[in-house]
RNA sequence: GCGGCUAUAGUGUAGCCCGGUCUAGCAUUCGGGACUGUCACUCCUGCGACGCGGGUUCAAAUCCCGCUAGCCGCGCCA
């Protein structure tokens, strides 16, 4: 029989107990994180959004009736009424000495992941019961530097000057090609999923000069790989009256500022994920490599021979990754394999653009790009692409549209970096993938 | 999309190569019992599994085929 949440509110998270408020009432909430029966004695650890405290029933201590109710499994949730002790033994020298429990809801005999920590069950597994395997400390951990990084990217960015903008995810027509869209049905027209916030951001880049979005973008790509998605999560910006340079040193400053915070106030949980050694603040300015140097690198020193003009293969950047193990710049491609967006070099054979790599994995890319009409509607003409398809984008330059410059960074991606984590699908609540529609 | 691999209690694994010894082992979870300072409590005890379908064979967890699900790599990928 389940008790009723009736009257009783949490006064407090485990986080907020401290030395101080010995001999205080309090009433905690959470799930039973582990249960230990010593037969006149019980410990129950209980663990909300923020840790865990320790429940102690002591047979003479605690009415013989809470005792007997005080028999509790895996992940029960509990609210537990009771008064704060210092007891240096127990976990945080705190404990809960309750005088009223209620049982709010229970759990199946045996759960369908491991919640022990004892054994570490598949991904696909976890993936499947996310809602529970969520609570596991792991996960606890990756999502709350998930929580500051994106914490930290707003208060940097609101510092300086950006607006905060949202843009459509549901878009009437391919907008960059490239990648492979999802089909919706959008009343009796067919519509896309957006792969990105590229023209919108850029056309309000031309009214709050400097905009950024953190949203889902959606790439349909058969691809089984640890780093790739379907729902992918994105930090665009968009800088009006500025290039690529003014973009790569914001960029590094982001990233610098970012490791920074997450350093500053959740190393528990870098800890945790045994990151504390690893991710550690990068040095500014990341060192700047042309896409030719970068080639030339590849064949000197690994034989891979990349022609000008290709794309690099998953196994050079594997190598690239084994040279250029911290943060770095890519800059100047080669126009031919760069978005028609983007502003061609003074040489046009290269291109005013950039990626911004960790080791072996693209994290963002970015570049300056065309604000003038023509040469956008000449670049669009190259590619193949129809202008009519763009025509509504196109008229946002019509109207003083100005020189600008931006970069998209996978957020899910540098979180898995971050964390050190093997597979994208770790950073990610609820990922999807070829195979993944739920949960 | 292509190639390689895997599938054993709730979870994680051993056994498979070399068919019989498997009445399928171990850890943990779960049930019962003991235990008043644990923190992966400890100890005793019990329950629980060969993905599905077909084939070979006297005999299949083990060999073969198909299906399903998953894993790894490649390709695709503003």
């Amino acid at each position: 029989m389940l008790d009723k949440l009736g009257d009783w509110r949490k006064t407090h998270y485990t986080k907020d107990l401290s030395p101080e408020m010995v001999g205080k009432e309090v009433i905690l909430g959470g799930w039973v994180r582990n249960y230990r029966d010593l037969g006149g004695l019980k410990f129950i650890s209980l663990q909300d959004k923020y840790g865990e405290r320790q429940i102690t029933l002591k047979r003479g201590v605690v009415s013989d009736e809470l005792f007997e109710k005080a028999k509790v499994g895996y992940q029960y949730c509990l609210m537990v009424k009771g008064i704060v002790k210092a007891f240096n033994e127990a976990p945080g020298g705190i404990e809960i000495i309750p005088s009223e429990l209620k049982v709010l809801n229970t759990t199946p005999e045996k759960l369908p992941i491991d919640m022990t920590g004892e054994t570490v069950s598949e991904l696909d597994l976890r993936l499947n019961h996310r809602a529970l395997d969520l609570r596991s400390l792991k996960n606890q951990a990756i999502f709350r530097i998930r929580g500051e990084m994106l914490r930290s990217i707003r208060k940097f960015l609101f510092e300086r000057n950006f607006t905060e903008i949202t843009t459509p995810k549901i878009i009437g027509s391919a907008t960059e090609g490239g990648t492979e869209l999802f089909p919706i049905i959008y009343f009796d027209k067919e519509a896309f999923l957006t792969q990105s916030a590229q023209l919108y951001k850029e056309q309000l880049s031309g009214v709050y000069e400097r905009v950024f979005e953190i949203s889902d973008c959606f790439r349909a790509e058969k691809s089984r790989t640890k780093r790739h998605i379907c729902e992918i999560f994105t930090l665009d910006i968009e800088m009006a009256f500025s290039t690529m340079e003014d973009i790569l040193k914001i960029l590094e400053e982001i990233v610098h500022n970012t490791i920074k915070d997450i350093r500053e106030n959740q190393m528990s949980a870098l800890k945790y994920l045994e990151m504390e050694d690893k991710t550690i603040v990068p040095e500014i300015p990341f060192p700047r490599y042309r896409y030719e140097e970068i080639i030339n690198l590849l064949n000197s020193k690994f034989k891979i021979d990349i022609e000008f003009g290709e794309d690099i293969s998953t196994d050079a950047y594997r190598k690239l990754g084994e040279e250029l193990t911290s943060y770095y710049y890519i800059t100047h491609w080669p126009m031919s394999i760069k978005p028609f967006y983007i502003m061609p070099s003074e040489n046009p054979k290269y291109s005013e653009s950039f990626d911004l790599q960790k080791g072996m994995l693209e994290l963002t890319s970015g570049g300056t790009r065309v604000h003038n009409k023509q040469q956008l509607l000449n670049a669009l003409e190259n590619q193949g692409l129809s202008p009519i398809s763009f025509k509504t984008h196109l008229k946002a330059f019509d109207y003083g549209m100005p020189p600008h410059a931006g970069l998209g960074l996978g957020i899910d991606r540098w979180l898995t970096m971050i964390c050190g984590l093997d597979d994208i699908r770790e950073a990610v609540m609820y990922p999807r993938t070829p195979d993944r529609l739920t949960p």
